[in-house]
DNA sequence: TATTCGTGGCG
DNA sequence: TCGCCAAGAAT
């Protein structure tokens, strides 16, 4: 039973990894502390395939840790839009800095001194001290989660603490004396190639002769988790206020919250009170644009974009409301949907435009 | 302890 | 269209 034999165990997954696990991830060329903690901070709920193409852009431009720590927080906002979860963009820069002050520049190499960065749990901080130095410590991650409970025939609610607590337990009970770097590089390998959420592919499964959960038929029972509930709806009003050079007004949204810290359309609860706003900019006729909708993990967004022209040069309120234009406002760290929106734009509002231009020019009569 | 926080892909 | 899920952490 594996259960004593942590090391069979570790053996076996050890075994596995070396034909069949993945060798050539980015951050493992070279398998430095500051690109291992990069790669597990955007790896937090996201998948490999995703995060790739920002892992190469985020270390092309920041190479290192004090390159980062030395960088405005908008730019490193820009390097993470569209890969959502953005407190993980925000903390990382804290963290940057709080390492320069406090380490040397460097990653701290104790678990504990890891830990207490922001953005950096118990899972993040066992996962850089096995992967970056070679530590003994465990990870907890989806992957992992869903190859131990079903191993072990967990099939109590993964979302119930003392639960957590005994896949803790067991994750640690299992970790090999050496290759911890490896070890946990394999285990994750096993839950996102082997041990799939679906249909998982046990007759390929190093650890499958004594899974509880094959034995007993609970592969697609475990993990188990409580049903979610249907997402409400929000409907957000967006006034799109563009003056006579076409360019758009932004503001930066606060810290906290959805989106903190990037750039987006003043947002409205209801179109009242984005007209109030558009003429209180001096803004006199408006164009609704196609409504379209934005899905999150917890509510759905209906997005109704309102367009809005001012006269002359666009002012800024305040510090956190400028003017860009959209070529400029594409390079700043911008949601997703924003994004979206921002290219589609020109096709839209550009006839629009020459036309008030046409009639601006017209004589009256 | 329960919620909040993005996005893309899948069946 | 819809629910589910993915290398979790902060509050």
């Amino acid at each position: 039973m594996s259960e004593r034999e942590p090391r069979a165990f570790a053996a076996r997954v050890l075994g596995w990894f070396d034909h069949h696990g993945r060798h050539d991830l980015p951050w493992q060329h070279p398998r430095t502390p500051y690109r291992v903690w990069l790669a597990e901070v955007m790896l937090q709920q996201t998948q490999v395939a995703t995060v790739i193409p920002y892992f190469e852009r985020f270390v092309a431009h920041f190479p290192d840790l004090r390159r980062l720590a030395a960088a405005p927080l908008d730019d490193v906002l820009a390097l993470w839009s569209g890969l959502g979860y953005y407190a993980r963009a925000r903390n990382l820069h804290r963290a940057a800095r709080l390492c320069v002050e406090r380490h040397g520049g460097e990653l701290p190499d104790d678990f504990e001194s890891l830990l207490a960065l922001p953005g950096i749990g118990r899972s993040t901080a066992g996962a850089i001290a096995a992967q970056a130095f070679g530590q003994r410590y465990a990870i907890l991650d989806g992957n992992v989660k869903r190859a131990i409970a079903r191993h072990r025939g967990v099939i109590d609610d993964l979302s119930r603490a003392p639960v957590m607590a005994r896949l803790w337990a067991i994750t640690e009970s299992l970790l090999p004396e050496q290759r911890l770097a490896d070890y946990t590089q394999a285990m994750m390998d096993l839950g996102a190639t082997v041990c799939l959420p679906r249909a998982p592919r046990c007759t390929d499964c190093p650890i499958a002769h004594d899974c509880i959960a094959r034995r007993d038929d609970l592969v697609d029972a475990i993990p188990s988790k409580p049903r979610r509930s249907r997402v409400p709806t929000r409907t957000a009003f967006w006034l799109l206020l563009l003056d006579e050079a076409g360019r758009l007004q932004l503001e930066r949204l606060p810290p906290s919250g959805i989106w903190g810290g990037l750039w987006a359309p003043p947002a409205f609860d209801d179109r009242a009170v984005l007209e109030d706003a558009a003429s209180r900019a001096g803004a006199v006729a408006l164009h609704d644009q196609p409504s379209f909708s934005h899905l999150f993990t917890h509510f759905r967004l209906d997005v109704r974009p309102v367009c809005a022209w001012v006269g002359g040069a666009g002012c800024a309120t305040d510090a956190e409301t400028r003017w860009f234009a959209i070529g400029e406002a594409l390079g700043l760290g911008l949601p997703t949907p924003v994004r979206k929106l921002l290219q589609s734009l020109p096709a839209r509002t550009e006839p629009e435009a020459r036309a008030r231009q046409r009639r601006g020019r017209a004589p009256r009569t």
